[in-house]
RNA sequence: GGGGCGGUAGCUCAAUUGGUUAGAGUCCUGGACUGUCGAUCCAGUGGUUGCGGGUUCGAGUCCCGUCCGCCUCGCCA
């Protein structure tokens, strides 16, 4: 038997075509010996098939009935509208199969799990990962595969246009010291000499730049040797993108074209206004460098007034070098926030390194709880300074400028979600640019790059790049969406004289600069084009894109937190032979 | 590496203060049923309570260790 259709396509004007449809036993319905309905699923949906016996034989009814979830089959039947009443929770709900012949192309052994979207969400994930092969059956697992398809489609068609080239670059390269822990490969050939496998093709595709390729395209794995998260996979995935004789501007014109098409096409969204955010802005308004602009509840800087206080957690903070104190305005929360509520709250400011969140509610009143006995003078201040009204909740940070932003904007997020102010199918997206050059390593006591070593500093800023790094800026830019950073990239050095003052800022002396990326620098020496790009993270597109805020929903094989496959079981030993060719030994971690 | 939650039948869960033979739904097996669609009804099979130790007359339950999964801090240029 040939397949004619696929199991979703059929509707009322195929009424009376033969059809074969094949896939696997979604459910079946056994009336008694006569009648047995099979609904069969494949990739494109589920037809209902009817078997009875006045239209087929007993041996068809009785191979009908032997059925159980999940054996696959084929199916040859004439289609015709359904003889019971229509099922509109299905596309081909309308129609039925009248099966006429059944051919078992492979029995199931009874499954663990079922492909059911609704079950899914109680199945527990390892017992899902362990059986992906039938989880990856589930009709939302074939739609989220078909988003990430789409996108990876309308990705190579999109940049195709804007003359880019797809070029492939290496996966065993040479170790480079910034970054995060790199995954290591031991060469056979020269045994104790180790590859890496690339953190991003960073080097690579600024090399491609010097090589005249002029605009470069990858989709490619990454690999980072980092304890993964709900949103963050050791081995993932980026849109990789380099472009030559551009300014950031230009870059960001391009790539915003790139993220309408997406939503456009996959989506049917409209991105709307796109505006572009200085770092410095971002992290006063939202206590975030990705902030999420769905909902308000802007932090606003109310030193001015605290200073009139004698409140000593404001006028302690203020003391401070860059101290500030900072107020967020919840409107309508003050009967919601219960001390549990604004305790919790607490909690994630401490955990973002504050002291506590002091907290006052505004009712007809006045100010109550909390520190209301502490703003008896500034109290009109404060309510006209924030436009409070009756009702309001306010939550305040008191620190240095760095530690109030960020705690803050932190208790912001958690804030939003309570208070239900995140608009669902809303898409809201910035470029966050002017981010610094540098941000100081305390544990190391030395200046890190905030993006990475290659990111240039804007033009404007060379001059302070060595007098004043930490007030540098660079032409780095971040794309954001919904609070997650999409993208991210930078404007790159091509001077090699500026490379070696940003590595010596790092700390990298001219000698482990030169082994560790000698031929960068090498290549910025022999006519390297002004050039700059970006990578976007394709598994936290298509997160987005679907609608899911776990990265694992989006890639077909995940690890888990221990960057364990449950379902090959990987990592692995390896043959005692294989080390020894490697010239490797296994030793034994002696008890601690 | 730290913190939190969890692991009992193939799957989802229950099991009182430590106390009889560890139960239910579902799946599966057998049976009934000619218009079902999360089919229904009847009967039955199914257990290394993650693993290893300990306390106890007695441990799913308490203690110690360990493995695994999820969330999170550190980490992720």
């Amino acid at each position: 038997m040939k397949r004619t259709h696929g199991c979703g396509d059929l509707r009322i004007e195929h009424d009376g075509q033969t059809a074969v449809l094949a896939g696997w036993v979604n459910t079946f319905r056994d009336q008694g010996k006569g009648l047995v309905f099979i609904d069969l699923r494949d990739r494109s949906g589920i037809s209902q098939i009817v078997f009875d016996l006045e239209d087929c034989d007993d041996e068809t009814v009785e191979t009908a009935r032997s059925l159980r979830r999940e054996d696959v089959v084929a199916v040859r039947g004439l289609v015709r509208p359904r003889e019971g009443k229509a099922n509109e929770k299905l596309a081909t709900g309308s129609i039925e199969i009248m099966g006429q012949a059944v051919e078992v192309l492979n029995r199931t052994d009874n499954p663990p799990i079922l492909p059911d979207d609704h079950e899914a969400e109680k199945i527990s994930e390892e017992v899902r990962l362990t059986y992906r092969y039938i989880d990856l059956r589930r009709p939302r697992m074939q739609e989220i595969m078909r988003i990430r398809h789409d996108l990876a489609r309308i990705t190579r068609e999109y940049f195709d246009q804007q003359g880019f080239l797809e070029i492939e670059t290496p996966l065993l390269i040479k170790s480079t010291p910034e970054g995060a822990r790199d995954f290591i490969v031991p060469s056979r050939i020269y045994p104790g000499q180790w590859y890496a496998l690339p953190q991003s093709p960073q080097i690579f595709k600024q090399i491609l730049m010097v090589s005249g390729c002029d605009r470069y395209l990858q989709i490619c794995k990454c690999l980072r040797d980092e304890d993964p998260r709900a949103d963050r996979q050791a081995e993932f995935t980026q849109i990789d993108l380099e472009l030559s004789f551009v300014d950031r501007d230009e870059v960001l014109d391009i790539m915003e074209g790139f993220m309408r098409e997406v939503f456009n096409r996959i989506l049917k969204e409209d991105l709307g206004d796109i505006p572009k955010m200085p770092w410095s802005e971002a992290m006063d308004r939202y206590g975030s460098d990705r902030p999420d602009l769905r909902f308000d509840l802007e932090l606003q800087d109310i030193s001015e007034i605290a200073g009139r206080t004698d409140f000593r957690v404001f006028t302690e903070a203020l003391a401070k070098e860059d101290g500030v104190v900072k107020a967020i305005r919840v409107p309508g929360a003050a009967d919601s926030f219960s001390r549990k509520i604004t305790d919790g709250y607490a909690e994630i400011a401490k955990m973002h390194g504050a002291g506590g969140l002091p907290t006052v509610k505004y009712t007809a009143n006045g100010f109550e709880t909390g520190i209301a006995k502490f703003l008896g003078d500034i109290g009109d201040d404060l309510v006209s300074a924030l436009g409070l009204e009756h009702g309001d909740a306010v939550l305040f940070a008191a620190d240095t400028r760095e530690l109030a932003n960020t705690s803050l904007g932190a208790v912001r997020l958690q804030v939003a979600r309570d208070q239900d102010l995140i608009p669902a199918g809303v898409y809201r997206a910035l470029w966050v640019v002017d981010f610094p050059m540098f941000k100081w390593d305390e544990d190391n006591k030395r200046w890190a790059s905030e993006h990475h070593p290659f990111t240039a500093p804007r033009a404007d800023q060379l001059e302070i790049l060595e007098s004043d790094p930490g007030g540098c800026l660079s032409d780095g830019y971040d794309f954001v969406v919904n609070g997650s950073e999409a993208g991210g990239g930078s404007i790159r050095i091509h001077n090699p004289e500026v490379q070696k003052k940003v590595f010596s800022l790092l700390n990298l002396s001219d000698e482990e600069a030169k082994m560790k990326f000698g031929f960068l620098l090498d290549a910025l020496r022999f006519g390297a084009p002004p050039h700059g790009g970006i990578a976007f993270g394709l598994d936290r597109l298509v997160m987005l894109l679907a609608g899911t805020d776990n990265i694992r929903d989006v890639i077909a094989f995940p690890k888990t937190q221990n960057g364990g496959d449950l379902m090959s079981q990987a990592p692995g030993p390896v043959d005692d032979a294989q080390l020894e060719e490697l010239q490797l030994e296994v030793v034994e971690q002696p008890d601690t």
